[in-house]
DNA sequence: TTATTTAGGTTTGTAATACAAACCACAAAA
DNA sequence: TTTTGTGGTTTGTATTACAAACCTAAATAA
């Protein structure tokens, strides 16, 4: 039947977002680089509440997807990291709003 | 300054959501859940992709979680799980949609 | 009768993950 | 010269998602 199966279709379509992007503190940290364009450790980790700890690991997992670039600077004499969206991480945002967007709008 | 105080909110938002719920392979349970009203263990199964094993755990967190009901039948000899959202999965699957929905626009 | 296969799942084992605590290097203040 | 930030990384751990192995009983084949 053809309703049933667009209707499988729509569902099974969210094996295809991209989970590195779906978890809840990664899709936060997406967020604000996607609408600030840079910015740097602290205050992300400010702005999402992160500890310290749990956002280092993840700022790692974003930079070897190839979702950021991390840019490590001083500012005088203090270390400061740098974060902002690669190009591949603005794109792959992008799709995954619009195919949450689809998802929730099928149902 | 006050819009940076907002967009920190919406984007903090959503650590409220429900994490049962987000987890893709159950997103799928839970979408299906919601428009058949009612299905078999095999149907979802079918319909998701998921493995037996995998499938079977996570109906047993969305129980756990008080999302589902399971009821266990047998349609002459043979046993059959009856799966179907509960009222609480009902209200907290749109929660879900309408919260996650408001991120992706606000973004 | 006695295998063997099929249906309908659950339990077990394991690799990956999210998270916070502990740690590290250095600079500024006391 | 101890102490107190600043700006992170590494380590330890509990939870997880997942598939493989297992289980019980019915239908089918030999």
């Amino acid at each position: 039947m053809k309703t049933e199966e667009s209707l499988s279709e729509k569902i099974q379509s969210i094996t295809e977002i991209d989970k590195l992007i779906h978890e809840p503190a990664r899709l936060m940290i997406m967020a604000y680089l996607y609408v600030v364009e840079s910015a740097d450790f602290l205050f992300i980790m400010r702005q999402t509440g992160l500890t310290k700890g749990n956002l280092s690991s993840h700022l790692s997992k974003l930079e070897a997807g190839g979702l950021i670039d991390i840019k490590k600077e001083f500012v005088g004499k203090i270390p400061r990291t740098f974060l902002s969206l690669s190009q591949y991480g603005r794109t792959e945002f992008e799709n995954y709003q619009r195919q949450m967007r689809q998802f929730l709008e099928n149902i």
